[in-house]
DNA sequence: TGGGTTATAGTCCCTTTGGGAGTATTGTGT
DNA sequence: ACACAATACTCCCAAAGGGACTATAACCCA
C-alpha cells in the first residue's frame, strides 16, 4: 500500500483514497470515520472500523494528513487534517481513469442458487430475507432524505450526495421488487422440483427479460 | 474453517457450502469450479481461483467429498464428488435462517461520491463506468438468455436459474438507468461547484424518490 | 506436420483485510 | 449515583485476495 510507483510517488490503494476523501470531506477523528462509515460508506464502499484507525495514520506518515495528538481530560485523542499535498493526491486520483468494476455479494441470491438442494421453505425464506434487507435500507434512506428535506441538504454536498442517493435507492426498490416479484412466482409451488410446466416458465421469464430491454429506449430508461 | 461447532460437526462458512453446491450441481474438477465462477457465481459470489483449489480439498478431509486422483497422459487430474454426508451438510445449511445481509462495492460511486473534489470530467467518467460495467453485463446475460432459449433450459436447474437471471438483470437494468439518468442531470454541468441551484434540484431528487416509493403499492412493484 | 494458442490442472506464498477481543475514559440520562 | 451509550483507541489471528510460476493436453491454422 505504501509502495512507490513510477514517478517516485506513493501508491495508494482506493481504500485509502477513500479515507482521504473524507478527510477532504471534513472528518477530524478516526472515530468520526467510522460514523461516515456507518452512515454511508457501508453501502458501497464496506470497510472494517479497525482499518479506519490505521489509515489515517499512513496517510500522514506520507504527508498527505497532518495528525494532531490532543487530549480530551485524561484520554488521547488524534486529529487528522488532509494536507495540501493530500489534497493534490486526491485530485489526482479522481483524475485517473482506471476504475474496479463493481462488486456484489450475496449469500441469499446463494442459497437461491443452490434452491433445488433445500426446501421450498428454504427458498422462500431467502428471497423473504433480501427484501427484509431492502425495506430496512429504504427506511434508512427515508430516514436520512427527510432529515435532508428538514434540516436542508448539505450545503458544500447536497448536489453531489443526492446521485448517491438516488444510486442507493434505486438498487434497494430493485431489491424489493425482485422479491416481491420471486414471491409471486413461487406463489403456486409446494416444492423445488423441476417439472416441465416450471421450465417453460424459466424460459418465459428469460425472453421477457429480453423483450422489455429491446421495448424501452434507452431515453426511457431512468429512476421512477 | 474447519474448527467444530456444538454439534461436533464441522464448521464451514459460506464459501465452502458453495463450493460444496457446485459439487452437488454435478461440478467435477477444480477447474470446473473456475468456469463455473467465471460464468455465473462471480456475479454474486466473487472468490479467487485459487481458492477453489483449495476449497474441494477440505471438504474432501471432512468426508463431505470424495475425491479420486486419475491422470490425463501424464498430467494429474482430481475428480471430486459430493457424497451423501455432503448432501445432508448441505441441506442442513440450506435449513439455516442466518443470512449474511447484501454487500455492494462500488469504486465508481465511491468516486461519485468524492466528486466534488475532482473535475467535472472525472464525475461523468465514473458514472459513464458504471454505464459501460451494466452494459457489458446486459450483453453477458443476453447471451446467455438465448442459448438457453435456444438450446433449452438447463432441465434440473432452469427453474431456478431464471430467479437469479431475473435478479442479475434487474441490478444490470437498474444500474444503466442510474447512469443515463446521472449523465442527464449532470447535463448542463460545467464545474462540480456546490450551486444554490443545485441544491435545489438535490432537495427534488429526494422528493421525488420518496414520492415515488409512496405512490406505488406494493402489488404493483415488480421487475419490467 | 509443425508451431502457436488456448484450455486444462494445478502449487506456492506474500500481502491485505476482516473482524473479534480487549481496555479505557467521557458524556448523558434518570 | 449509577447505568448505559458514545468516544477513542490497540492488538492480533485467521481468512482471503491474488499474482507468479509450472506443466501438459487439445485444438487450429498454415
Amino acid at each position: 500500500m505504501s509502495r512507490l510507483n513510477e514517478d517516485g510517488r506513493e501508491a495508494l490503494n482506493s481504500s485509502a483514497y477513500a479515507i482521504l476523501g473524507l478527510l477532504a470531506m471534513g472528518a477530524q477523528s478516526a472515530y468520526e470515520l467510522t460514523r461516515q462509515m456507518e452512515r454511508t460508506l457501508r453501502f458501497f464502499w464496506p470497510r472494517a472500523a479497525s482499518k479506519l484507525y490505521e489509515a489515517p495514520k499512513l496517510l500522514a506518515s506520507l504527508g498527505l494528513a497532518r495528525a494532531t495528538h490532543e487530549s480530551v481530560g485524561r484520554r488521547p485523542r488524534t486529529r487528522y487534517q488532509i494536507s495540501p499535498r493530500g489534497e493534490e493526491a486526491l485530485q489526482r486520483w479522481l483524475g485517473t481513469r482506471t476504475i474496479a468494476p463493481i462488486e456484489l455479494e450475496s449469500e441469499a441470491l446463494l442459497r437461491v442458487w443452490f434452491g433445488r438442494f433445500g426446501t421450498i421453505e428454504d427458498l422462500r425464506n431467502a428471497i423473504q430475507n433480501v427484501q427484509a434487507q431492502a425495506q430496512a435500507n429504504l427506511r434508512w434512506g427515508t430516514s436520512i432524505a427527510q432529515e435532508y428535506l428538514v434540516e436542508g441538504v448539505p450545503p458544500e454536498r447536497g448536489h453531489i450526495s443526492a446521485l448517491t442517493f438516488r444510486f442507493l435507492w434505486d438498487f434497494n426498490v430493485m431489491l424489493e421488487a425482485w422479491a416481491t416479484w420471486g414471491q409471486r412466482e413461487l406463489s403456486g409451488w409446494g416444492d423445488v422440483e423441476p417439472t416441465a410446466e416450471r421450465m417453460d416458465r424459466a424460459a418465459a421469464i428469460l425472453r421477457e427479460a429480453l423483450a422489455e430491454r429491446l421495448s424501452t429506449p434507452p431515453s426511457e430508461r431512468s429512476p421512477g
